[in-house]
DNA sequence: TGTACATCAGTGAACGCGCGTTCACTGATGTAC
DNA sequence: TGTACATCAGTGAACGCGCGTTCACTGATGTAC
């Protein structure tokens, strides 16, 4: 039997809230976040919303462990839709999505790598294993060619006594990885996230938000510069 | 003779405004710049600041054409210190000076180059030569390598229709440049942006914010694959 | 089936705060005579 | 040298606003008997 709506009652209040929080930060961005505002356009009132956040900041949090999980569930598919010995393919696929993403959720993308929220503390051990695992599909990508003894690359610097320890605690998260691949997978996430972020900050104006020459070119050039053969 | 110094009277109160909001910027981000801060921190009076600048958002334009215009000195300068004819070297020059400026001023970078401030609206037009001449070092020594027959990139994607004004504007400013110079240049600046973006938001933890090897592996990378010979 | 009661999501008033901006003013500085 | 006056940088009070957060409450829902 299908009970009557509870009078005032949103369905699923909590997605709601962070539906329309995305909402707002795409038109205004992040740092002007207002709980107050979400209330106005759901027509509740604003203490409403702390049924369901303990505070502003528990909001943002969830945005952001949400993101990072949105990203990773991109990063993942895109590896596991090719096989696993085809190393180009794969690198390519995670590159692709990586952008793909990105244009799709700007406001998601700006929130995890754009400038920090003034204010915000991010609290890192509730963020990190989303966070830890959205990365992990290209770095597990090329260990598994620097393991096949596919990667085109020798030299990396020494990971240093301060970061030792995090080192090892992403290697909790993400796997054993050789510092060899640690090091060739940043300069290609440095390389992927140069064009992206210049995109969507609108500060590649020539070729507007669709630099799709540009990136496919980047993407070339990295398979050309790291994969053997 | 030396007269006695105004009461309350702060020498060059414009500068010492700028450098208080610099310094706001630095330690609460951009967007939570306030005007009664600065004020408190000057020990003057909020509407005080009104005598120098008309509005808040007047501020943030003049910091965004200063910051432009240190980057934009800082650039022209490394690629004047190399003799012209040394295309490698005056590219890695500017490169580090890219580098070294973002990490001396990283408030700045983020300014110009990171999320835009929320409910502010950038008088492009008023911006626009700061911001031209400050990649124009790059662009220039790219289309200099490119005209010696030293570029080592022929297929270059059109520019579209709805930028090409854009486009004619920029080279009033830069100077005639080659569509492949422009497309090579933007490569280079977003590798270069890639990994100094992804420094100066900590998002390279395991290198650190000195993230030198993986930096100058870049710039080596960058000569190798578009200079000849 | 009908009544009494517990639950708890959402309300409405209130708090203290900091913000940008306006306005009429004051009082030290420098100038004209 | 001395006085009257114009200038104008900085003041202090006030405005209206939106914010996060608290609190005691209400009233519909679902349950126990």
């Amino acid at each position: 039997m299908v009970r009557p709506i509870k009078k005032k009652q949103i369905p699923n209040l909590q997605e709601a809230i962070k539906e329309t929080a995305w909402k707002q930060i795409a038109e205004y961005g992040a740092p002007a976040l207002s709980l107050r505002a979400i209330a106005r356009e759901l027509k509740i009132t604003a203490p409403a919303i702390y049924n369901y956040f303990p505070d502003r900041d528990a909001l943002v949090t969830a945005l952001i462990i949400d993101a990072y999980t949105s990203f990773g569930d991109w990063q993942i598919e895109a590896r596991d839709s090719v096989s696993t010995d085809d190393f180009a393919t794969q690198l390519k696929a995670i590159g692709l999505a990586y952008r793909n993403w990105a244009h799709t959720h700007p406001q998601r993308y700006q929130l995890i790598f754009g400038t920090p929220i003034p204010g915000y503390e991010l609290p890192t051990g509730r963020v990190f294993p989303a966070s830890a695992r959205s990365i992990s599909a290209l770095f597990s990508v090329v260990e598994s060619f620097r393991a096949a003894g596919k990667l085109n690359a020798t030299s990396f610097p020494q990971i240093k006594d301060e970061y030792k320890v995090h080192y090892e605690r992403w290697k909790t998260q993400v796997g054993d990885i050789h510092p060899l691949s640690v090091f060739v997978a940043m300069i290609i996430w440095a390389r992927v996230h140069g064009v992206v972020s210049l995109e969507i900050q609108g500060n590649l104006p020539l070729f507007g938000k669709k630099g799709d020459t540009l990136y496919l070119s980047e993407l070339d050039s990295i398979a050309q510069q790291f994969i053997k053969e």
